[in-house]
DNA sequence: AGCTCAAGTCAACGGGCGTGGACATATAAA
DNA sequence: TTTATATGTCCACGCCCGTTGACTTGAGCT
């Protein structure tokens, strides 16, 4: 084969994206080393030798995407509307807007021995942690909790058991429920319902 | 070896049961037809030959647990309370309560290509329609799917990510905040929130 | 008893996996 | 130009997987 041009950080780059690319649609047990460095036009090889392991891979993957899982200029107030444009969003390649991918990588893989505590570490620092510290009052991690669940259930029901129910409906009812759910869901008291609409 | 005594019947639910208990626990991928002939005590060829094939086998395991997800009794209006008592369930082995087993057998292996049709068909057929059948009003599905999402998420949420914020409050307020979600997730009008609360 | 056939075991295969060491080559310094 | 080193390729090892075919052994029948 003639071999590639000679530029370490691209090449790293290169195996990180396609790495990516592949652990959002299979899981990590499913994504062989040979693919990602296929797609990233690399031997084998050098996946090894650059992140040390399959599992370094992973992990480096997950901290790639870390920081900000919310957006910027989310508040308090705007949370519940932000969660629910994120459950209903569908999930597009060439997205600049990251927030799916990464929870779909973290689903995807979820339930695997090898990526499970990668994944646990980067979904409490990364999603649950932010979002508990965004809200304020009583048992914010509880109330996060249960957004999420909201997201991550809707999340896996659309993309991963290709049941959407949302999409076939009209898009307004489905996100006017879904915002009241999640003002529900992030009520500070349990039996009050969301504050200011607009 | 001492070969086992011989009784085709019984032997066959021994492979069955165990490859039900590692299904559960571990995904599709994760499991090894040698781990589940070793726990049934058989040797691996046994379970090719009984079951053509793994996914054969895991095929069976689903269409064993079929039948009446929704426990007997369940109606529309208990709905909630029962989806509630299934979102905090804990699993614990030798259960006779076997609807979260179902559930979690289901999520556990949705994102594996090999198990992914079985997974889909089963999901559909046995928790997604029929409580879509069991409410009425308009867009049953999309009520249903936001339920059981948040169903999903927090089973998900405590039994796969490990991160259980439910145990750790007080049941009461956790109980009272499920029960006005799944409320308000099955409510036939949007606005409309539950109704008669006990 | 002897016979028969289902029930179960054993050994091996082909294939994919992650990984490491030996080798090649493009780039940059001397 | 020669040399040195980072960068990338090739190859093969060991492991585990699902599956198959040939063999063994138990149970039931006459």
């Amino acid at each position: 084969m003639s071999p590639r041009v000679k530029n370490a950080a691209a090449t790293r780059e290169a195996m990180l994206a396609s790495a990516g690319r592949r652990f959002l649609q299979e899981s990590y047990e499913n994504v062989g080393l040979r693919d990602i460095a296929g797609d990233a036009g690399v031997d084998v090889a050098l996946v090894s030798r650059y992140f040390g392991s399959k599992e370094g891979l992973f992990r480096e993957v997950l901290r790639g995407s870390k920081g900000n899982w919310l957006e910027a200029g989310v508040t308090r107030e705007t949370l519940p509307a932000w969660l629910a444009c994120l459950a209903t969003r569908n999930h597009t390649l060439q997205d600049d807007r990251q927030d799916l991918e990464r929870l779909l990588l973290i689903l995807r893989s979820a339930s695997s021995p090898k990526a499970a505590r990668i994944v646990h570490e980067s979904f409490r620092e990364n999603v649950l942690t932010p979002v508990a510290d965004l809200i304020d009052g009583e048992d914010p991690e509880l109330r996060a909790s249960l957004a999420l669940s909201l997201v991550i259930g809707s999340t896996i029901l659309r993309t991963i058991m290709e049941v959407d129910a949302f999409s076939t409906c009209d898009a307004g009812p489905v996100r006017e429920r879904l915002l009241n759910l999640f003002r529900t869901a992030l009520a500070d008291t349990p039996a009050e319902r969301g504050g200011a609409s607009a």
